[in-house]
DNA sequence: AAATTTCTGTCAATTTGATAACAAGTGAAT
DNA sequence: ATTCACTTGTTATCAAATTGACAGAAATTT
């Protein structure tokens, strides 16, 4: 495996495709798997598919395939399922508290910690179990919990200012899901969720099947 | 302007964050900019901003650049904000009353008409003053009220018996939330928001932040 | 145990996408 | 009016990503 070698982007967003096959397979009790089975399943190409799991090692066996346990844990490793990370949510409007309640957080091993929110009427709140704190206390509660993550559900215009105070209290990563690109050191990791760039992708096809 | 060679997916995915920055351009009343002004705000290559719209029209002046109204309004068209479609919410659990109150589903042009649930407690509710209906009384709601786009937000399990329905009542476009790969014909439209694969490729780069 | 089939890892070829370069317009300054 | 700086559209070049091909190893069949 070379570490050095930096590997694309492109390859990263695919490997949470195949995880997800993997564990459907690995839940039917499906042992061994081909290339080009994955391929059948993903809709990538079984070329594609070995050279990108050959990135980060030979997992497969000639004449044999890929076992299926070994490469989900594999790639489970590869995309940090093995490591926890502590998040907290700042924004606790209806996208805040869909996140606060949705699942895939947790098997991706993050655990909310605590919400955040301006709103007096929301401080104190419990959602799922997890406190509503006032926005005022963020940066020390950050830097008190060792918090990783900051989950960013506020609107457009004060996206910024919180992801300023959530790098000054020393996050690691942010996961936005605010309508706009964060200036963050490049230290920081940040993954955007683009709802307005997907439903405008979706119109854009939508108005293209009348044109034909 | 070329109507018959295919526009990439790449170039397409992009259109999106264009809008968005003239749109904020014309906000602040700026009435020109260039393709490196763009590039500046972008973060892509003014070089790719050029041939980008290229592929649509020359938009452009040599030795002026480009008039914001003018590209703001070409870029709206191009992703069919003059258009109007009809929209249901299929599943009102967390993150489909967040959609519900999702503002940038009416700022792309979609209206929710309706949502469906199987709860019944959920049932004759309204959010934001959109009734929630039976989901047995999908297909005839949809076929009747000629609705173009189904918002799927139940669990993964449900999703494509859901997705199978929509499209036997004539749905046009499917919005996906559910962690699947959905199968349609091809004339329907697809567009998914893989929640599940963005807090994963987060954990990925936090992870390999350790390594370092 | 030999022959055949299967299937990976890897390299080469091809395709696609991004960047660079530049001729030709345009507007502003003098 | 002329010059100069600017900027597009477009072509040429370069880089990245995908696909194709195949040797060699394992599994399976005969």
């Amino acid at each position: 495996m070379d570490r050095d070698t930096q590997i694309s982007l492109t390859v990263i967003r695919r490997l949470p495709k195949y995880h997800r096959y993997l564990t459907e397979l690995k839940d039917k009790g499906i042992s061994r798997i081909s290339s080009q089975e994955l391929s059948n399943l993903t809709g990538f190409t079984a070329s594609q598919i070995r050279q990108d799991l050959n990135n980060f090692g030979g997992f497969g066996q000639q004449g044999y395939g890929y076992n299926v346990d070994d490469l989900h844990r594999e790639l489970g490793k590869i995309l940090g399922l093995d490591k926890r990370y502590t998040a907290v949510i700042v924004g606790t409007g209806n996208l805040g508290q869909a996140i606060a309640n949705y699942k895939g957080i947790e098997e991706a091993g993050f655990k909310v910690v605590s919400l955040f929110d301006r709103n007096p009427k929301m401080i104190g709140l419990k959602i799922r179990d997890i406190e509503v704190r006032d926005i005022d206390l963020l940066e020390d509660y950050v830097r008190e919990n060792n918090i990783d993550v900051g989950i960013i559900t506020v609107p457009k215009e004060g996206a910024q200012p919180i992801a300023d105070r959530l790098v000054k209290a020393g996050i690691k990563g942010i996961w936005n899901f605010a309508p706009c690109d964060l200036i963050v050191p490049e230290t920081v990791i940040v993954e955007n969720v683009r709802l307005n760039e997907s439903i405008l992708i979706l119109s854009y096809f939508l108005k293209n099947l009348e044109n034909k």
